[in-house]
DNA sequence: TCGCCTTATGACATCGGTGACATGACATCG
DNA sequence: CGATGTCATGTCACCGATGTCATAAGGCGA
């Protein structure tokens, strides 16, 4: 591969005027850069990043870190996989920027994490992103002080700068937005316990109900996620089938994401009811090939993926330029709240004022 | 950061001591070597790469081209987002092999694929993969020579080394298997014909009639993917109706995609089908959230992408590691074949012969 | 016409490692 | 006992850029 000096040899000056012409930080003459701008693209000349980190010790490059690439669509896991949205958003951040950032992944393993910040390390990156799959507390091996690090979908209880989904927040939109909508009855069919959103979106749809005076009844929320076990759809079939007998049976089920939604559709179908007419059903996370591609489309709750990752990636930015004061040490975690998506699967059985509509639309957007 | 120089002077030893210890490329005494661990461990030492790179001219590092994480899910793209399994079978060759992988992302604009090249090889890498959404054709810049480059899902007119999934034979296997399972008459359920796998599918598809000896009718093939359009599932619905009226109605459905096939499970319960016992459903793609979540699970084929991903990893590194020298410049491009997976949503009509039926699995397997 | 500033360019050291080579202390062998 | 080999360690140059400083030519005001 050529060197400057190959360049400088052709184009008949000194390394230092090569140089001037890449950077453009000192005035060189017309002619002499043509001749310099040739010899480049005779030899097909590419700067070695290499040695001009050496020299400037700044890299441009950013870590991340995550299991997302690997782990997608495991069965095992709640969310699933359109968290990759996440480093999606974090890559256009990162190129608005310039820096490059480096991906790592763990394999699902994450006693490799301390290898990939090593390799991050060795590569004297400015900061480093760590994205969960999953909204959940992580603990992760110590970094030096002097590299800035963000979490984007999770948090620790050491303060480090974290943003997270506002699951509370979603899940009273969407429940406000089905009171809205003239539902009363509102069946919430949770995630597991053991997550950290199922706790926050319970307190979103208990707010949401009494912000409208309507009675909590636990009749009507039971956990129906097995992380995908094969006896999942019959305990969904059984708890639907307990709820339909109530007395005051729901007009809504609630569901803890867009894919037992979607096993909810099968399972109500299969008893011959038909939705939206009959019973209305809204998921979570607005996983769009299945919330769009249902029949009816689903009634969701976006989670903000992307947005989550640009906002890590520009407070991770923010940190990296401010250098190693760590700033007011402000909140260490920030929520990022998604708006309520609504479809065909829910009837509106009283369209009670436009008006309101839209304002929770915007307020949540 | 602290540098060999720092952690020679705690230790109390030259420079190069230190390097010895970091590389274990010549004896060091036993004392010695305990003197420098402590003076690295008390520094935090991490060894630059930047400086170890341009001694060596050996990057270790890989470049990742792809628009896998910028377009997962769009309702334009035909495959969808599981073309990131891709990634993780690359992630996982890369890493066994000790290299690393950078990931660059062209956030769908084709024309940011020159700057990322030129990115990449500023930092040295060693080779290159392009990874494409869908099996297409694609037309990539100019890149030097001496930078072995691989395509993934995608190949090119100039003969550039690619892996690619065998929509042919995917097709094929699935028929014969509905075939086996008793069914005669197949409607099968395009994707867009601009798409390579079209043609090749279609391909698969009347050679797997013909080896049975059933004739092909025009009337049981028809596109039914308008790329997400509003229309489409109006269109599905049409063609269902059409087919479904013809004097001799086919016994299953087969969809371009996992996607197509969740669409039409709904239309066909909106219209009292029961599947799989009125009408049996099948897939491609093997999109296992889909393909497992719904009910009855679909049968699909399997794309098998990370295959496809550790296959092009394999080839690469084999280029990279037989340098400049491009072999007996065999075969540019190597197909993959994924397995049928068999579930619920297609009846077995008769189950003609067991050994039969180990016998297509193993062989696609 | 001289001093000074600006423009255009080059010489050289430097960043943090590693390869080539040298050196000194022992151990081994004929 | 001297020749040879191995171990343990150090010296120094070098990889490819860039920062610092120096130099030379030309423009311009005093």
């Amino acid at each position: 591969m050529a060197t400057i000096y190959d360049v400088a040899r052709i184009a008949g000056v000194s390394a230092k005027t090569v140089s001037r012409v890449l950077n453009s930080d000192a005035p060189v003459g017309r002619e002499t850069r043509e001749l310099v701008q040739a010899a480049m693209a005779q030899l097909g000349y590419v700067p070695s990043s290499a040695a001009r980190m050496m020299r400037s010790n700044k890299s441009g490059l950013v870590g991340l870190i995550t299991g997302a690439i690997s782990l997608p669509n495991e069965p095992t896991m709640p969310s699933g996989l359109p968290d990759l949205f996440i480093v999606q958003g974090i890559q256009r951040a990162m190129e608005a920027s310039g820096k490059t950032l480096m991906i790592a992944d763990t394999g699902g393993r994450n006693e490799r994490i301390p290898h990939l910040i090593q390799t991050f390390l060795q590569h004297r990156v400015e900061g480093l992103i760590y994205v969960a799959e999953y909204h959940q507390k992580v603990t992760l091996p110590p970094i030096p002080a002097d590299t800035p690090i963000v979490l984007a979908n999770c948090f620790d209880d050491i303060g480090t700068p974290a943003v997270l989904p506002d699951d509370a927040r979603g899940q009273h939109d969407l429940v406000a937005r089905l009171i809205m909508a003239g539902h009363r009855r509102i069946a919430y069919l949770t995630l597991p316990a053991f997550l950290v959103a199922d706790d926050l979106r319970r307190q979103g749809y208990r707010a949401a109900l009494s912000d409208a005076g309507i009675a909590f009844d636990p009749a009507l929320v039971e956990c129906c996620d097995l992380g995908g076990r094969a006896d999942e759809t019959q305990l969904i079939w059984d708890t639907i089938d307990r709820m339909l007998r109530l007395p005051d049976p729901p007009t809504v089920l609630c569901c803890g994401n867009d894919k037992m939604a979607l096993r909810v559709y099968g399972i109500l179908r299969s008893r011959g009811l038909k939705v939206p007419t009959e019973i209305s059903v809204a998921g979570y996370d607005n996983y769009r090939v299945m919330a769009e591609t249902l029949f009816p489309p689903l009634t969701t709750v976006e989670l903000p993926y992307a947005a989550i990752g640009v906002r890590a990636a520009q407070r991770l930015l923010s940190m990296i330029s401010e250098g190693a004061t760590p700033p007011t040490k402000d909140h260490a975690s920030m929520l990022i709240s998604g708006p309520v998506c609504w479809r065909g699967s829910v009837t509106e059985r009283a369209i009670s004022n436009i008006t309101k509509l839209n304002v929770i639309r915007e307020d949540t957007k």
